[in-house]
DNA sequence: CTGAAAGCGCTTACAG
DNA sequence: CTGAAAGCGCTTACAG
């Protein structure tokens, strides 16, 4: 009899209501991406990660954007959420939360005590980069960041400055201004464009991201100026693209697969065990070389901006 | 009295519970993003749009995928959706719906009968695109895509197809096989590897989308073959890394901004007047000519693949 | 202006 | 195994 209905029930095309059965049972099956800035190269990477995850599971994905004066009328629907960077204060959340955050031990901002957290260590890997890039003979070297990516807090800026320090090099500092939203490469070119010809060219240039990086590509193509023989490039994310460009970028690859599978199954676990013991896993970013950092400097072959760009023999 | 109430309420953190007041409201303050392909370049690009739309606005926003055989618990607990590219008919939805969708005009599919509905028009630019390799002297020229676009509806292939019939040359199809979830631009590199030491090189390869278009340089640059003089490549989407790359990309625009903004305004127009009458409206892509689809053929510059690869000039 | 009641559409426990 | 009741946390309309 109860089966008969059941069938019936489906066969007119009922579906139960979401939200009335979330209100019952206290599971909505939804889950929150949170990011600073939620159209960032690396949120966007993150996002796809974790949408493969999703995907396999009952669970739909939330992206929700933790910066910005955003009215959040009410509790999030959601029965976890993952946080990047950035305090879960913010937003309206009484779920299993799983924070993603720069390693920042050593600094003054100390270990956060956190339940559930993953610790990506940037620094251990900047600092390899800025050793490459004073081994291949640099002196004059430049980091570009966003005014938030240029603080002592920051592991990039931490390890670039006192790697500089060490060597008796001056710390020569570049700020790009950037809009959260905007498209950074062609500000970047204009920003770096200014500096260049005021300033001239560093040696290398170490970004605090690959679109920065790629920014700097455009201005340093700008001037004719030689990747990496006459002003080498480093970027900070190693996404997708960057062995397509020519040169290909050298990069600070964060392990964003690695981070997400682990991060997904702290969340599920958590979800079904709010009881488990606090959950913790560190992460090593690493350099990966390629050749926009093989800076040769003034003594290298001497051929100057004439020939056109060419796309041969990269492969 | 009651304002007491509500400021103490406000001082002891509460905040109502969302999915009861979706209850009684009816509005869960949630949008769907429906992608048959959530993780695709053009997925994650129409994405980003709408969290900027979105994000001044109260609307939270759910990414779903709509191909794969997902058990969906209930009806998708959102105000409205978007379809890309696809049938709402696969997801338990009770709301209003805005699908983007490729303009299949005169097409056997004929025009879908829909009520609020953005078409793209993909074809006519696809034969610019031809029109235009064919101008550079190319007579070889080759498809390449997933089997997905790869058919008669299709409006990259109908323009393809229709163009070289009318020339007199004759159609080369090349199927790659791409999982959809995967990172597209490797796999195409190995497809076209063996497809080119097989069958020689195509004067053109007219690629269905950018990543292909990507794929298809790394092939290329393996073998020493020059792009465009010796093999000219076209893309489609013109995502924001086109012109970065080296040779810069030719491709087709797909108006993403403008058919979010117009998508976006179609729909909460819809949910707060659901009596409204249909909306519709057309967008072209658009050419975009880099240097990438610049064919020179064999009479060019004989200067062979001997030199390393070189960032001069490209600015 | 405040307070008590009804009801949104489900699920869960409990009585028949 | 089936059916009626209670209740999830809100909002809305209605009575005081």
């Amino acid at each position: 009899m109860r089966q008969r209905i059941l069938k019936e029930a489906e066969a007119q095309g009922y579906v139960p209501n979401r939200m009335a059965r979330a209100l019952v049972t206290g599971r909505t099956n939804q889950i929150a991406l949170c990011f600073p800035v939620v159209t960032s190269p690396l949120a966007q990477d993150l996002s796809r990660q974790f949408q493969k995850l999703a995907h396999p599971t009952s669970y739909d994905l939330l992206t929700v954007s933790t910066e910005g004066a955003r009215h959040h009328s009410g509790l999030l629907a959601v029965d976890g959420a993952f946080f990047f960077g950035s305090a879960p204060e913010n937003i309206p959340l009484h779920c299993p939360v799983v924070e993603i955050l720069l390693d920042l031990r050593g600094t003054s901002a100390g270990f956060p005590p956190r339940q559930d957290v993953i610790l990506v260590n940037l620094e251990k890997a900047s600092r390899a980069a800025i050793n490459h890039l004073l081994e291949r003979g640099a002196r004059r070297i430049a980091y570009v960041s966003t005014p938030t990516a240029m603080n002592s807090c920051e592991p990039r800026y931490r390890a670039y400055s006192a790697a500089l320090r060490k060597a008796g090099l001056p710390v020569e500092k570049i700020t790009v201004n950037l809009p959260p939203d905007e498209f950074h490469r062609e500000l970047t070119h204009q920003a770096l464009e200014k500096y260049f010809s005021r300033q001239g060219f560093p040696d290398a240039i170490f970004c605090s991201n690959d679109e920065i990086a790629i920014g700097a590509y455009r201005a340093l193509r700008q001037f004719g100026r030689r990747i990496p023989e006459e002003t080498a490039v480093m970027g900070c994310h190693d996404y997708d693209e960057a062995p397509d460009h020519v040169p290909p970028l050298s990069s600070i690859r964060l392990p964003v697969n690695d981070i997400c599978r682990c991060a997904w199954e702290m969340l599920t676990a958590r979800i079904q065990n709010p009881a488990l013991p606090p959950q913790q896993q560190l992460f090593d970013a690493q350099l990966i070389v390629r050749q926009s950092s093989l800076w040769k400097g003034p003594s290298s072959t001497s051929s100057p901006r004439t020939r056109e760009s060419s796309n041969v023999g990269a492969g």
